[in-house]
RNA sequence: GGCCCGUUGGUCAAGUGGCCUAAGACUCCGGCCUCUCACGCCGGCAACACGAGUUCGAAUCUCGUACGGGUCACCA
């Protein structure tokens, strides 16, 4: 356990001779100069090439994080799984991180771009880094070369499992543990694969606590695992490259999803035994999703929402997917978003602590019920700015229709937005085809049909009688007014109050006589204000609609 | 199976020993709102997993049980 001279003939057998020392390193990376309190976080994703919903939330409390300290939110790739590696893994990443607005300080920034003075920042680069550490850690004899083959480790599992034992490479169950020296460099020099692994020092009946940010205080058994620092190829393992990067890159704050939960003596140990300082962690929960009654994580093989590509094609606004994960799993946002309901999400006093230690349930409505809030508050210009850009992507013909005449878009868009008391219809820009759809003819379909009690003729009778009494020049109140002095003698109340006390005596109501210009207008039931509708659909195409809609009746189809 | 984490209405949650005959939001259901729908407003349904213990007093502390989740790799 001691150093001894012997221990660095194996160091000159196992390492190459250019890796820098760690004295170098830690002059290299020194701790920033950054404010007190200041947190310095990162995301640390494999490249597989895309974002995951859950990946996306820890990026975002990182983002946070840092944010509200004056600190530091870093990219840095995890490229150490030769087997999962994809082409290009990262653009993926940075570009659905760019899409829902997290904006990256330090680190991987692109395909092959990064920026900032503590990287590289992709793993496969740092080799170096690691074998300084590794290096370090076998002189001090806290670590040490293993030889065994994956069959044996798989051999010595299954002797485990029958024994009713522990899994795993500890203790009496070590085989390369306490090897001779002279057997060592022999196997080394003669070429025989090997990785490197940590000497434990832990005990495994030991407890020893932790705080968590999230958690509080964890009580967990002691470390007491030989782990695989180094694989036989020189990579690093997770657990390694974790606690070499995050102590030279500086970072304060680890968060990371729970399932590393039961690696945290490992990682706390690990830190103890490179000298190195443990950062703060937060151990978040998975987003779950129901299913046949139970709660399971979400998954990105078998759920389409789990891949945060599916919010950009759904057309979620891309910030309000951040509100709903914030609504989701930080209690406390709600009150200060009623509080606060036109504040930027940058100002609001993020606090991992307030995050919550169980799954919650990934819940649709929800989302969709903070989108609509959201996009209720957004101008006609921001709504179609919006749109558009989404249309671009995924709707041509609408994106088309959009764009040849924006002030018309704008003018539709704008009907019953702005005000006290905003219409919350639209959720997601893929609805925007439906929500449109009656301001153009290359969309609109005609035809509709009666409710069962407003007879055919009647509809007829109030068509004709609007259209001889329509004005394009007519404000609302003259509008309204018009409409009123048709009822009574086609048989409909003026006034809605007046046909309730007396239903017998009326046909309908002013309701009914508006409900066939809605349909002839728009060919729907419901639809925002219809006086606003003409107006912005123009003397021309109304009248071709009412036109239209009389000519209906006159060949005889509704009756 | 060992170890770890978790458990307040259908969902998300407030709650840190008395202010809890348990807040708020989503969903659903009623009602109101001189044009529909939406919005808004008013109201309704609906919860401290279970059992012991500590205490004058427990959603809140302790222990046990149940259930859910995670983890036990040269994957992250």
């Amino acid at each position: 356990m001691l150093q001894t001279p012997a221990d660095s003939t194996l160091c000159a057998a196992l390492f190459a001779p250019d890796s820098p020392t760690v004295e170098a390193l830690e002059a290299q990376y020194p701790p920033r100069e950054l404010p007190e309190g200041a947190a310095v976080t990162r995301f640390a994703p494999s490249p597989t090439g895309f974002l995951h919903f859950g990946g996306l939330f820890g990026a975002f409390a990182d983002r946070l994080t840092a944010s509200g300290s004056g600190g530091v939110f870093i990219l840095r790739i995890e490229d150490t799984d030769k087997k999962r590696e994809v082409e290009d893994g990262v653009s993926g990443i940075v570009e659905g991180l760019r899409f829902f607005c997290i904006k990256i300080d330090e680190g991987v920034v692109g395909f092959e771009q990064e920026r900032g003075a503590y990287g590289p920042y992709t793993q496969s680069r740092r080799r170096l880094i690691y074998h300084a550490v590794a290096k370090r850690l076998v002189e001090q004899g806290l670590a040490y070369p293993c030889f065994c083959t994956e069959e044996e480790l798989d051999e010595l599992r299954a002797r485990q499992e029958t024994a009713g034992v522990n899994k795993g490479y500890y203790g009496k169950w070590t085989r390369c543990r306490d090897l001779p020296l002279e057997e060592q460099l022999r196997r080394v020099r003669a070429g025989e694969a090997y990785t490197l692994r940590l000497r434990s020092q832990g005990d495994g009946s030991q407890r020893i606590t932790v705080p968590d940010l999230i958690r509080g205080k964890l009580e967990l058994p002691e470390n007491n695992m030989d782990v695989v620092l180094l694989k036989a190829d020189g990579i690093p393992t997770y657990h390694f490259a974790h606690v070499v990067d995050d102590h030279f890159m500086r970072v304060t704050h680890v968060i990371r999803s729970d399932e590393w939960l039961a690696n945290l003596p490992l990682h706390i140990a690990l830190f103890r035994a490179c000298g190195f300082k443990p950062p703060k962690y937060a151990h978040t929960a998975p987003v779950m999703k129901e299913e046949n009654g139970g709660k399971r994580k979400l998954s990105k093989r078998r759920d389409p929402e789990a891949a945060v590509s599916y919010f950009a094609a759904q057309g979620y606004p891309p910030y309000c997917v951040q509100e709903y994960l914030l609504t989701l799993l930080n209690s406390g946002f709600e009150d200060w978003r009623r509080a606060n309901p036109r504040a930027m999400l940058e100002d609001y006093p993020f606090q991992l602590k307030k995050l919550s230690p169980s799954g919650a349930l990934f819940d649709l409505p929800k989302l969709e019920d903070v989108c609509k809030n959201v996009l209720a508050l957004y101008s006609a210009e921001e709504v179609y700015a919006l749109g558009l850009a989404w249309a671009k992507e995924h709707d041509a013909e609408l994106a088309a229709l959009l764009e040849r005449d924006p002030d018309y878009a704008k003018a539709l868009l704008s009907i019953d937005r702005g005000g006290a008391k905003p219409r919350k219809d639209l959720a997601r820009m893929s609805q925007l085809r439906e929500y449109v759809s009656y301001f153009y003819d290359a969309l609109y379909q005609p035809g509709f049909t009666l409710p069962e009690h407003i007879a055919a003729e009647d509809a007829a009778r109030i068509l004709a009688a609007y259209a001889r009494v329509y004005s394009p020049a007519d404000d609302k109140e003259t509008w309204f007014a018009k409409i009123k002095a048709l009822c009574a003698p086609l048989g409909f109340s003026p006034d809605v109050k007046e046909f309730k006390r007396n239903p017998g005596q009326w046909k309908g109501h002013v309701g009914d006589v508006t409900t066939v210009l809605r349909l002839a207008v728009t060919a729907r039931r419901n639809t925002p204000d219809l006086w606003a509708i003409m107006r912005a659909l123009g003397e021309e195409r109304l009248c071709a609609r009412l036109q239209n809609a009389l000519a209906l009746f006159a060949e005889s189809h509704i009756y």
